[in-house]
DNA sequence: GATATGCCGTACCGTACGTTACGGTTCGGC
DNA sequence: GCCGAACCGTAACGTACGGTACGGCATATC
């Protein structure tokens, strides 16, 4: 388990040209790779390398800074369970879905997965925790409250949410990521996206589904 | 996809202390994660570096022959499909995904999937397409044939193999490689990957096991 | 025994990059 | 107009590391 980043306060107080250079150091990432030299984030953000140390700290400070700031902008509103009958339920689990399949198939997520990966390698794994914190446990979040809504609805039966939730992830997820992190061309088409999220919902509801019809004899 | 490494060849004509060399290497980036540097492989292997560029060209030369030495000693016997009757068959799949799930938490999965992420990063994506080809299509190319055997056999019900090992996939692996590259500590006990293998495997039959008893009226 | 081959150990080179230092410029406050 | 703070641009420093060169030793071949 992951304790050491509970909440990540972007409160930082960032001022507006930070947040530009946060930007300037994101898109460099994403377009450039591993490239993400202090010289070259200071040029692309127009900023001198002394007001990068002054700010960040150092280089890590600056990659932390930099994940942390793009984590602050993912956050998505949370789906209340209210009114939960099977066809709002459905659309709430595709909704997830598509949301998270879009998310890790994104430029943007494989290149800070990449850098988190390469930094937890190397010791210090304050990168990994962050996107971890920020990914997967932040979609837990806010599944789970609806996946619990489901139960007492009567629409799900699963013993444990966290399983339960585990379960939706892989069957979602399935090897896009890694395949994408490892550098396999997967293009996925919004269409593609759209019928895996369909997929991934019939089979997690086949799976923990309440059953209501007759079965079993 | 990745075609461009479409059958490893192990036939590399290794010699004894080239292999030795290579353990070394491999040794060196389980333990000391990034810090694979050719001075530290050539102290590790005891030989110089001069030796090292010779054999292996260039870093990146000896980094894929690490990469595909290790993929070499992994190759698992293939299970054959015959006599399949429905407890051969959840025996099979449990034991794929019991031993999936070891590969993947093995500190050598591990270290070679980082390692291969990171140069995913930087333009040549060789290692990526080679881990792949050895880790997941690998995998897949061995189950394929039990789950066709099982859909003649009349046991599995799906339209396409390749999107029913993807199910299965991500039924066994679910957020276990992802957390584990990003540095979350995850161990795997032994029993607990018996039981997850064992979830996983139930899991696939209700989805794609042949209805024999009587459903839906 | 002489010569050749292959490899070890190590010193060395060039470069890339993190980090620091510093002169010049802009800008808000008095 | 002047001051100081913040910041830009760039030069410079130190180090780490990929890659090369070379002397020495051990084994093999004749």
């Amino acid at each position: 388990m992951l304790h050491s980043v509970p909440e990540i306060d972007t409160s930082e107080a960032l001022t507006e040209r930070q947040k530009a250079v946060l930007d300037a150091a994101l898109r460099l990432l994403v377009e450039e790779g591993d490239q993400l030299t202090m010289t070259a984030v200071a040029r692309r953000a127009s900023c001198s390398k002394e007001t990068l140390y002054k700010w960040f700290g150092d280089r890590d400070g600056l990659l932390t800074a930099t994940v942390q700031w793009q984590a602050s902008k993912v956050r998505v509103a949370p789906v209340d369970g209210k009114g939960l009958d099977l066809a709002s339920l459905t659309a709430s689990l595709e909704r997830f879905a598509s949301d998270w399949l879009k998310v890790i198939s994104s430029d943007t997520s494989i290149a800070l997965n990449r850098v988190a990966i390469s930094h937890a390698g190397s010791g210090k794994d304050n990168l990994g925790a962050v996107v971890l914190e920020n990914g997967r446990f932040a979609l837990a979040k806010r599944l789970k409250p609806v996946l619990e809504a489901g139960r007492r609805t009567g629409l799900l039966d699963f013993a444990d949410a966290e399983t339960a939730f585990r379960t939706f992830f892989g069957l979602v997820a399935r090897d896009v990521q890694i395949r994408l992190l490892l550098g396999d061309r997967l293009e996925l088409t919004e269409a593609a996206i759209g019928g895996d999220a369909a997929r991934a919902t019939q089979q997690f509801l086949a799976l923990h589904g309440a059953k209501t019809g007759p079965q079993g004899l």
